[in-house]
RNA sequence: GCCGAAGUAGCUCAAUAGAUAGAGCAACUGAAUCGUAAUCAGUAGGUUGUGGGUUUGAUUCCUACCUUCGGCACCA
């Protein structure tokens, strides 16, 4: 664990060098400006306006050459500060840094600048004392990214690196990037045949291929039972509708552009579906209900199709075709909090059970300056937003807030995971929704027999179980919990002259047990063999012999193991059966 | 969509300063029957992502598109 003392330590070296990366690229492009160079979670960037040159492969070892060079002089890195007036008349041919001295606080009269030889840089600090001290750094990688991250400004050149105290350091996290990619769910999807595309059907299509189905069926089999219990029923609905169905229900203004495009047959007007509210609300209002019925828990595994941007497509975890783990709850306004609460619980029930520790609850609320993204009824807002707290608040996760990430209809419960590569995702919803019903007239009967609006929440456990998919793949590294696991057992005979036929009656024993059993009777060296089932990482490889055949044991060995462990067939059956019942996320 | 990179056998990769491409693994055939991570030999496998152009000749150069990758923007 990382104390906050050496943290900060690290962010100022790394600022640091933000600041070194600058200096040098001014050496070697004269014309370069300098917008922002802060420290991230992993290192540092600086966004950089270089004019017409744009950023190569070897333009980056060119950068760190010079880079070493400046920090081997080891001139001093020296903090003045000046008036905005001041300020304002040094970078005056800057219009990156007029800019931010322009948007800088009225109170602020004071700007700090640090010089480190012919570079000076506007800058709060603080830094190092000396650039000699920015010796274990790296440039990793670079990209166009929208000047203040807005996509109708002017792209500027980014250039990302991490800078260390020690060498051990970077080595430690270069080895780390590394491991990252091997992890990464379209290798380990690759690998064991879980997923393929392919370019005839489209960007962004993935086809699961056997493996990967039966992991998601898995999943599917999972939460449908739980969502049973918990009182949901499950529908079928279409994957195409009109357009006016999603005019009704105020998408269309919204998402239009990412839909894929109107198909008109004759009169009408049709697009796949981008998600399954709508379809829910007119199930709801297909009969009058009373406030005894409620909540109301619609589900349903749903396939959505959305045109996502080109370059946001992303193995199965960013895709245009996905399958919504999606329900939405009927409830009347006293019922959100218990309803919400017990979404919450089944949240952390879930991630309990694929052992998933690594996320975070994020409340995701308007932006209140935003008035034409969020549907605007201020009071309607405050309602629902502050329900959400409370609920959190009560069952006491933890959770951050985040401003402008609502949906356009009411604020939501995210959670938010950290894949091998990439941004961080969101996994599971849970949505607060006072608008749909309004907008599709939805009502249920109160005690007194006057009408009412039910609330709606929206809410996806797995997300999409394309996404789900993805994430447990590298949750696991491809190595799944016995019970999702499409092989759990590999039977090796030694020899296939000798042991084949008790080979044959193991398997069956275990085949009536639904243990999922392959028999390996080719016709190659056992070490061939295993070490197939173990690139294969099946969870247990059972080896029988002669000294298995005359016992009436078996001999297995866990995945990932060398060691070898003889039992009674009956007790190992017993083991794995409870193994599978417990889902036990390693295997014993 | 934007900036940049890439696409060669099922997979991982090599090669060519422009003269139609090789290896390992996998597959197939045969031999070996071998007790805990790769037995040996042979066979087959490619319109070098797709279309167009330059050229006597293009996988290599140009161009458009498709797909993938790293970011940015987007994410109901």
């Amino acid at each position: 664990m990382i104390n906050i003392k050496e943290s900060e330590k690290l962010n100022t070296l790394n600022h640091s060098c933000a600041h070194l990366l600058a200096q040098a690229v001014k050496h070697l492009y004269p014309q370069a400006k300098f917008w922002v160079g802060p420290v991230i979670e992993d290192g540092f960037y600086y966004d950089i306006d270089l004019g017409d040159k744009v950023i190569k492969d070897e333009d980056l070892n060119k950068i760190e050459k010079e880079m070493k060079k400046i920090a081997k002089d080891g001139k001093r890195i020296v903090r003045h500060e000046l008036s905005k007036k001041e300020a304002l008349e040094m970078f005056k041919d800057d219009e990156y840094k007029l800019d931010l001295i322009s948007r800088m606080d009225e109170n602020e009269q004071v700007i700090s600048c640090y010089t480190q030889g012919d570079f000076t840089d506007l800058c709060r600090g603080p830094h190092v004392e000396s650039v000699k001290l920015l010796k274990h750094f790296k440039l990793l990688k670079f990209s166009g990214a929208y000047w203040k991250n807005d996509a109708k400004n002017k792209m500027l050149q980014r250039i990302y690196g991490v800078c260390f105290e020690n060498e051990e350091d970077l080595q430690k996290y270069l080895e780390e990037l590394e491991d990252r990619k091997q992890r990464d769910h379209r290798k380990i999807g690759k690998d064991q045949e879980l997923f393929m595309s392919h370019e005839l059907v489209g960007s962004g299509m993935p086809l699961w291929l056997p493996n990967g189905a039966f992991i998601r069926k898995q999943l599917e089999n999972y939460i449908y039972e739980k969502e049973q219990k918990m009182g949901y029923k499950h529908v079928y609905t279409p994957c195409i509708g009109t357009t006016n169905l999603y005019k009704t229900s105020g998408h269309w203004d919204h998402y239009k552009e990412n839909m894929f495009p109107v198909m008109k047959v004759d009169d009408e007007e049709f697009v796949l579906r981008p998600m399954n509210c709508p379809h829910h609300m007119l199930i709801f209002k297909n009969k009058l209900h009373s406030y005894r019925e409620l909540p109301i828990r619609i589900g349903e595994f749903a396939t959505d199709f959305r045109y996502e941007a080109s370059g946001a497509v992303k193995g199965l975890e960013r895709v245009r075709c996905m399958c919504q783990n999606d329900a939405h709850l009927f409830v009347t306004p006293e019922q959100i909090g218990k309803e919400f609460e017990n979404v919450v619980n089944l949240i952390l029930d879930v991630y309990k059970d694929f052992g998933i520790t690594n996320y975070k609850f994020r409340l995701s609320l308007r932006d209140p300056k935003d008035k034409e993204k969020y549907f605007d009824d201020d009071k309607m807002w405050d309602v629902a937003e502050s329900k959400l707290r409370e609920v959190l608040n009560n069952l006491k996760v933890d959770y951050f807030e985040a401003i402008g990430e609502a949906a356009f209809y009411g604020p939501k419960l995210d959670v938010e995971v950290k894949p091998a590569i990439g941004p961080e995702i969101t996994l599971s919803t849970c949505q607060l929704d006072f608008l749909l019903p309004r907008k599709f007239d939805l009502s249920y009967i109160d005690k007194n027999g006057e009408k009412e609006i039910p609330v709606v929440l929206h809410r996806a456990i797995f997300g999409t179980f394309d996404r789900f998919t993805a994430f447990l793949i590298e949750e696991t590294k491809g190595i799944f919990p016995l019970w999702v696991t499409p092989v759990q057992v590999n039977i090796i005979p030694v020899n296939n002259t000798y042991h084949l036929e008790y080979a044959n009656d193991i398997y069956n024993l275990l085949k009536e047990k639904n243990i999922r059993v392959e028999l390996d009777d080719r016709n190659e060296k056992l070490s061939y063999k295993i070490r197939e089932s173990q690139t294969r990482k099946i969870p247990y490889t059972i080896i029988l012999g002669d000294k298995e055949k005359e016992s009436k044991n078996i001999s297995y060995r866990i995945f990932g193991k060398t060691e070898t462990i003889t039992l009674n067939t009956d007790e190992f059956i017993d083991k794995i059966i409870k193994s599978i019942i417990n889902k036990d996320i390693e295997y014993k």
